[in-house]
RNA sequence: UACCCCGUGGUGUAAUUGGCAACACAACAGGUUUUGGUCCUGUCGUUUCAGGUUCGAGUCCUGGCGGGGUAACCA
């Protein structure tokens, strides 16, 4: 990943920067570190181990650019491994669009795609190892026994009086477990390690479960699942990993990840490292609640463009380079952080800026009057395509007597420091002439509904007369050649910086922006809009990056989502 | 409550592992500009607090304060 991004970087090799690219996070000085002392015989193999129960979000991004990242830069290797434990909450849907986001991010996982379903038979053998130690056993114990055996973190747990069970007949129930001879939830299987430990994951976690459930790959062959605790790290061992990359919130599962690895007979020693999970302001991250939002129909959808999904984002027209620079730039910590979102929206606007091309587009018109301009003539003007890449080339823009203006750029009392249009001002129209406003017509209700304008044909060319000071320049676009188009604004999801955090009572869909969402059905572009493919990016000039929506846009009938506002410093 | 982790500008990450606190973004103030965009310049910190070790502490030790995680037959 970084020979790909040194790429876009413009300075040059061997500059003083080179230094601040020395600066390595706690990830890298570890697997530098490994790679000195040969352990793991010198190999960087990381995975990343999505859930199938939910789409991939901007948080699993960064996790898949520091595991996929880490291994190319270490010239190592990074598996896509499904950790399917679950089959209640886990479904193919899931498997598919997170094989394709991960593919649309730019990263390969080759042939290694695995399922943690893939070793259920070698897991088990794993148990039946433990059981024949004497580390694990079968627990008769109901849920609510257990729990109230486990204890509390002031109070240790007492032994199950099942804990001292025989090998052997452990061993026999955990097969008729598998054989399907219990009800759900009648036994488990437990490690057996210590009641007392302050780490409750130390209290004889549950290794097995029964559970009748359809699994989306192995079908009804099990009713037992093992917890995600066993089944992680051998699975880990299994593929050879070296550095198993998570979250903070596994961080007290070490010990026993460690537990399981140097019990058993696996083939490798991997081990296991937390990093802080990204968080975004005026988001939510968590995958429930994502799922609320799209199932309570407070989005359209896993990639309603509003959504921080991959899905969302993409069809909201981030791109992937911008993605992958945001979790770049973001750094790796141990420690809890919140990003601002206004990173994530400069991240875009910076790889848009040298690639999409300025078009002009009126989001809300407003009809001005060229009284001078000749009726029924029209102009050619030259465009310039895109300022930053001279390679785009220019196009022609048609002006006629009637033209449309956003109604932003009007204002009747316009403030001191307002430089658009206002009566007898002066402003000029982008790439054409300067226009100044002679009268303003309202209907019965005292709506402005059309301005008259003369404009001065000795600004035209790029002509700026003598002692001529015109600040103000607006976009526009000929009435008889605009093409309309359906538009769409967004804003954040949710209206405050933290939306988790609500008051007693109150539900973080409390804090949804009514405003996030606006459609508008009455734009006027200019002709060269008409046929933009979707999927595409273009910058309308002072307002924002747009992108043509993938699903809605038909051929001829662009619909245009706004990906982000331009910066301004107005308003 | 118990155990574990963590506190560096507004935000996020650095600090050659004990040696003048750096970089990016935001904000604000200027400059350039036919996009109030881009670009350029400048401003913004006695490293959570109190002790201790040391010639010297963001870094090591002790304690306080603050934040987070965990206490599922979820992952």
């Amino acid at each position: 990943m970084s020979a790909d991004h040194s790429k876009h970087d413009d300075e040059p090799a061997g500059s003083p920067e080179k230094d601040a690219e020395e600066h390595r996070n706690f990830l890298e000085q570890i697997i530098e570190h490994d790679l000195a002392a040969g352990t793991h015989e010198g190999r960087v193999h990381t995975r990343f181990p999505p859930e199938p129960n939910g789409y991939l979000h901007i948080g699993h991004a960064k996790s898949i650019c520091l595991n996929f990242g880490l291994a190319e830069q270490f010239d190592g290797l990074c598996n896509l491994r499904f950790d399917d434990t679950n089959p209640t909450k886990e479904e193919l849907e899931y498997v598919e669009s997170i094989k394709a986001d991960i593919r649309w991010l730019g990263f390969d996982w080759g042939d290694r795609l695995y399922f943690t379903s893939d070793y259920f038979e070698e897991l088990y053998g794993f148990a039946r190892e433990l059981i024949e130690q004497g580390l694990a056993y079968v627990d008769d114990l109901s849920l609510e026994e257990m729990r109230e055996y486990r204890g509390s973190g002031a109070a240790p747990g007492r032994n199950s009086p099942h804990r001292d069970r025989a090998p052997e007949e452990s061993r026999e129930l955990f097969e008729r477990m598998r054989a399907g001879e219990f009800e759900d939830g009648a036994r488990v299987l437990r490690a057996k390690i210590d009641m007392a430990s302050p780490n409750m994951n130390m209290r004889d976690p549950v290794l097995y479960r029964i559970l009748r459930a359809h699994h989306h790959r192995t079908g009804d062959a099990w009713c037992i699942y093992p917890m995600y605790d066993f089944a992680h790290g051998q699975s880990d061992a299994i593929e050879g990993i070296t550095h198993s990359i998570c979250t903070l919130e596994f961080e007290n599962h070490r010990p026993l990840y460690d537990w399981f690895i140097d019990n058993i007979s696996v083939p490798s020693h991997p081990r296991q490292y937390e990093f802080a999970r990204l968080n975004l302001s005026y988001c939510v991250m968590s995958k429930r609640k994502l799922v609320e939002l799209v199932q309570g129909g407070h989005v359209s959808g896993w990639d309603d463009p509003r959504m921080i999904t991959l899905s969302g984002l993409r069809r909201r027209g981030y791109t992937p380079e911008s993605i992958r620079k945001f979790c770049e730039r973001v750094g790796v910590a141990r420690f809890y952080s919140t990003i601002e979102m206004s990173w994530l929206e400069d991240s875009i606007r910076a790889d848009l800026n040298p690639r999409a091309e300025r078009r002009m587009a009126v989001l809300r018109p407003l009809k001005v009057v060229i009284e001078n301009f000749p009726e029924g003539e029209t102009e050619e003007l030259e465009a310039i395509n895109n300022p930053e890449d001279p390679n785009a080339g220019t196009r022609k823009i048609p002006l006629t007597r009637e033209v449309w203006i956003e109604r932003d750029d009007f204002r009747e009392d316009a403030p001191r420091k307002y430089f658009r249009l206002a009566p007898g001002k002066e402003v000029r129209l982008r790439y054409a002439y300067c226009i100044t406003c002679t009268d303003v017509i309202k209907d019965a209700e005292g709506e402005v509904i059309e301005l008259r304008c003369t404009y001065d044909p000795a600004t035209g060319g790029g002509k700026k007369p003598e002692g001529r000071k015109v600040k103000g320049v607006i976009h526009w676009v000929s009435a008889a050649h605009a093409i309309g188009a359906k538009v769409r604004v967004y804003d954040h999801l949710f209206s405050v910086p933290d939306p988790n955090d609500v008051e007693e009572g109150g539900h973080f869909t409390d804090h949804l922006n009514p405003d996030s969402l606006e459609v508008l059905t009455d734009c006027r572009l200019e002709p060269s809009l008409a046929d933009t493919a979707p999927g595409c990016h273009v910058q309308f000039e002072r307002q924002g990056y747009f992108f043509t929506d993938p699903i809605d846009s038909q051929p001829g009938a662009p619909v245009f989502n706004r990906t982000v506002a331009l910066r301004s410093s107005w308003k």
